[in-house]
DNA sequence: ATGTAATAATGAGTTTTTTTCATAAAATTG
DNA sequence: CAATTTTATGAAAAAAACTCATTATTACAT
């Protein structure tokens, strides 16, 4: 079979002439490329050399055999070389889950100073899994996970990023934008709108009302945040997001913020990844980028909790 | 370093699914495959699978060698496959060097039947060699050479193709074409043309004039038949061609051809080849169909001598 | 749960391939 | 024609690849 090993030899004895100096440049004895070279030759059945003089000349099938190996050797060191930037871990692509919906918005600010940092590493972002996002991560179908739900498992680790409270948000409109703490039994006459995800997952449920055995009157869903949030300020109804993302919006649009609860409802973001991956730089890389992009500071009407740096 | 083999078996795994189906298919052990993979990943420094389940799936790096070995293995086979055709002597170029300049018109129309028959082999014609034929064809310059002078040397085998004679051509119209039969003296007065090559390979100054010493009044060179023809056709002066040439044109151009001296100046024409050139089945293809190919009958006013079958 | 089947990983030993060494053969050069 | 350069070759050594036997892990079925 033609090995890559005899198409070198064949180009560098094209290039140097002889089989000697061919030798001396593969770091090998002339009696190896001669015995490596006849070896072909039966195999394949023609002559690819013949002697000239004491040289060495191509025949027909060994001119061809050189233009071949012309083409292939450089695609093998191309391949190599990529090769090389996977294992530096300059190459890649980076799968990132995002279990929180709306550090979506948080999670693009990070990303633009990463592309530009990792020219050669792609990002992808998902957000649906078919099961759990720390699943997602052992099953090696993301390589990153954002989650304030860290669940320590065997083989995962996982890196606070920030804290933050998840505010309720009303138009300034509102009734109830006339207190600063908004108790469970607030909502009982309130339409709440989230994000489509079920209703384990939303905290303002688990958290705040469930255990208060309240409900709110309504709850509707709604995909976008820009949407969602109009749809608060024109009182349509009320949400609970974090008060950094509030925060962008509160210039903007007449919303106003409350804290859910005495203490606020405190959360804490997380970046999980598999203890294994040492293989890849710019997955440290983009750890180190996502901890010094803070989010939004909540100000004015805002809940109060200071983002935590870990 | 990088192998085909490496390729061949990530190639494999990629489309059986398992080390074990890839391992059947190549005629190897599984243990052999999880070896040779391994040894691959210590060198790139990078793993290129990883267990998922009981079976393999690839990383990144992995995947990329995977659309890798695709292209690679293609070329490699094709190669081959390349190399198969010239083993079997079916691929190739066929380089011919002419000698005997008219010889050329007659040499195109060996060639098409060639090309059909061997429709992987190419034909290349030279006509220009920096000594001679003989030493072009034992360097590998040509690997066929017509001649109508071969030089019996070491190496070399010339098969006669047929015989001709050298004509005098002049034009209807001239004071010779009272005669069938030319003598040197009769040349004095005229001019010549002729190719372009040195004196000495001219026959009809080597074996016609040279001898009886005697000389043209005037010896010009014209590199095109048709040219040199039309010239002789206007009365511009004679030359001396082939008889089976002369013959293509008498009815196109009102020509006179004469017998160089009372016998005539009869050639032969030989095709010559390297002794050792057993390895390309498609020189002796040319050479069967040279031999079938006769040149134009000479007939009317020319002269008389029988083209020989060897 | 638990045994069974499927699959990959591993270490030791064997086989095959490649390489070297030593030397011969052939051709060029002064 | 001797000295030099270069390739060819056979035997031995070295390296690489492969197999065998076994273990480990996961999946599946009862």
């Amino acid at each position: 079979m033609l090995e890559r090993t005899h198409l070198a030899i064949l180009h560098e004895v094209d290039r140097q002439g002889t089989l000697t100096a061919a030798a001396r440049a593969l770091n090998l004895t002339q009696s190896a490329l001669s015995h490596a070279i006849r070896r072909l030759e039966r195999q394949a059945g023609t002559a690819l050399l013949y002697k000239h003089g004491r040289r060495l000349r191509f025949t027909e099938a060994g001119r061809y055999l050189c233009g071949v190996a012309e083409r292939l050797l450089a695609q093998f060191e191309h391949a190599e070389t990529i090769l090389g930037e996977f294992a530096a871990g300059r190459k890649g692509s980076l799968r990132i889950g995002v279990e929180c919906h709306p550090c979506y918005r948080w999670l693009v600010r990070v990303v633009s100073p990463f592309l530009a940092r990792w020219p050669d590493v792609d990002i992808d972002i998902r957000r649906e899994f078919q099961f759990s996002g720390i699943r997602a991560l052992i099953q090696h179908e993301i390589d990153m996970l954002i989650t304030p739900d860290p669940l320590h498992t065997a083989g995962l680790c996982f890196t606070p990023l920030f804290g933050y409270e998840m505010a309720l948000v009303t138009s300034r409109s509102h009734p109830l934008a006339k207190q600063k703490v908004a108790r469970p039994q607030d909502m009982l006459d309130e339409i709440l709108l989230s994000y489509p995800v079920d209703d384990e997952r939303l905290d303002i449920l688990n958290l705040f009302l469930t255990p208060a055995k309240c409900r709110p009157r309504k709850h509707k869903h709604v995909e976008d945040t820009e949407i969602l949030l109009r749809m608060v300020a024109a009182g349509r109804g009320v949400s609970a997001i974090p008060d950094w993302l509030a925060a962008e919006y509160l210039n903007e649009l007449p919303l106003h913020t409350l804290r859910l609860g005495e203490g606020g409802l405190q959360k804490q973001l997380y970046i999980g990844r598999r203890d294994k991956d040492r293989r890849a730089p710019f997955i440290d890389g983009f750890l180190e980028i996502a901890r010094d992009t803070k989010p939004a500071r909540p100000h004015t009407r805002a809940a109060q909790a200071m983002p935590q740096t870990p």
